[in-house]
DNA sequence: TCGTGGCTTGACCAAATGGTAAAAAACATC
DNA sequence: GATGTTTTTTACCATTTGGTCAAGCCACGA
């Protein structure tokens, strides 16, 4: 059997093992963020694996360690652009900065952001603790740094909170409603762009004193 | 049989049958909502309504008719505070009360935003049509229109058709985003009040002249 | 070349799921 | 209270679903 990568544990994982988990995840993030845990199936994620079902469930211990393990790297992942806004930097370029990166994930990312819109809609089941632990201490200090930069004079004056809710809620948006984004906005690539401008002249404009 | 409200064969249903098809259509909105389409059963509606389930299939032709039956009287109802939107009106103060409307139904319906959002995330298999038949023309008409507005000064210029998602992306946040909102910002009714004024005086400042 | 251990599969299983048929119960109307 | 109609339930059914198991395959080092 392959080890499940606990931590004690660990052997290098043969180049099969590395493909095929790979193959897996890559197919779990299709078939998840499109259907939602309950709605997906192994059967659906073994064949767009291009595996087997028991060979599927030879590389994770079932269902909901596949979910968990992509909710786990997309946690990382996410918070990242957060985590690099600087304190020392100028606030207004860290914060648009924190914005366009945002945006650019929403692009790049989309099943991403949809997997993680799923788990959210449906009431953090799997993932709760994490926003919890992970997430909040993170929201917390972020919201302190820019009270700061706002008390200080050199931001708009907001509630820093809602603030990150309103960058969140657009840039995920795009990914998130691309279904409805597509109807109403058709064509592909002169559509992204005006939304990323409309976005970040959006927020300049807001937070600039 | 009750009449599955064909047109042509109307007759007046009993009170048993509006008492019985309401309380499949609340149940159904909230396992619909919480799990998906894909991920909700027939039992758990069932339950959820206090009926057996051959006692549901009695009263819907199916799972995806009670599904309909919902998203149809959703758009319905989503599309109104939009089209109320009226040319006549002083431009800022329509578009503030248009946001203000979104916000209070997304407070209010919280269901409903995520029925429709969890619909749109997978791709809109059971609504494109809708999409494209009813909100796109009135997308078009009333971006036109805050268009026009922009155009003779009356608004500060910007996107139309992005200003519309931000408003969608920003209110339809709250409701979606509920189970993340509630662990980074603890407290019901305070903070429910913050985040309509944060996102009112947000949309008012980016939109005055 | 031959084991040996990691990898893969076909066959299978129990539970869940969407749905049906027909009888029983409840109801309305005369 | 008899009678026809609507509503509800009991007992099913076929398929799907998450998961198991033992046997077979295959790569690779000795």
């Amino acid at each position: 059997m392959p080890q499940t990568a606990s931590a004690t544990t660990a052997k290098k994982p043969s180049r099969i093992q590395v493909r095929n988990r790979r193959k897996i995840l890559d197919a779990a993030l299709d078939v998840f963020s499109q259907h939602g845990f309950r709605g997906a199936t192994l059967d659906q994620i073994a064949e767009a694996a291009g595996l087997s079902k028991p060979n599927v469930l030879y590389y994770f211990d079932g269902k909901e360690a596949i979910h968990v393990e992509l909710l786990n790297a997309l946690m990382a992942e996410w918070l990242a652009p957060l985590a690099e806004m600087n304190p020392q930097g100028e606030p207004l370029d860290e914060l648009m900065a924190y914005i366009a990166r945002k945006i650019e994930m929403s692009h790049t990312y989309p099943r991403e952001s949809r997997l993680f819109a799923n788990e959210i809609i449906q009431g953090a089941p799997r993932i709760g603790p994490h926003l919890d632990q992970r997430l909040k201490p993170l929201f917390d200090e972020k919201c302190a740094l820019i009270q700061n930069w706002m008390d200080t004079g050199r931001l708009a004056v907001m509630h820093p909170g809602h603030l990150i809710f309103s960058i969140w809620a657009i840039t995920q948006h795009y990914a998130d409603f691309d279904a409805q984004v597509q109807v109403l906005m058709p064509g592909t690539e002169a559509a992204q762009n005006s939304a990323r401008e409309h976005v970040e002249r959006m927020f300049r404009t807001l937070l600039t004193v």
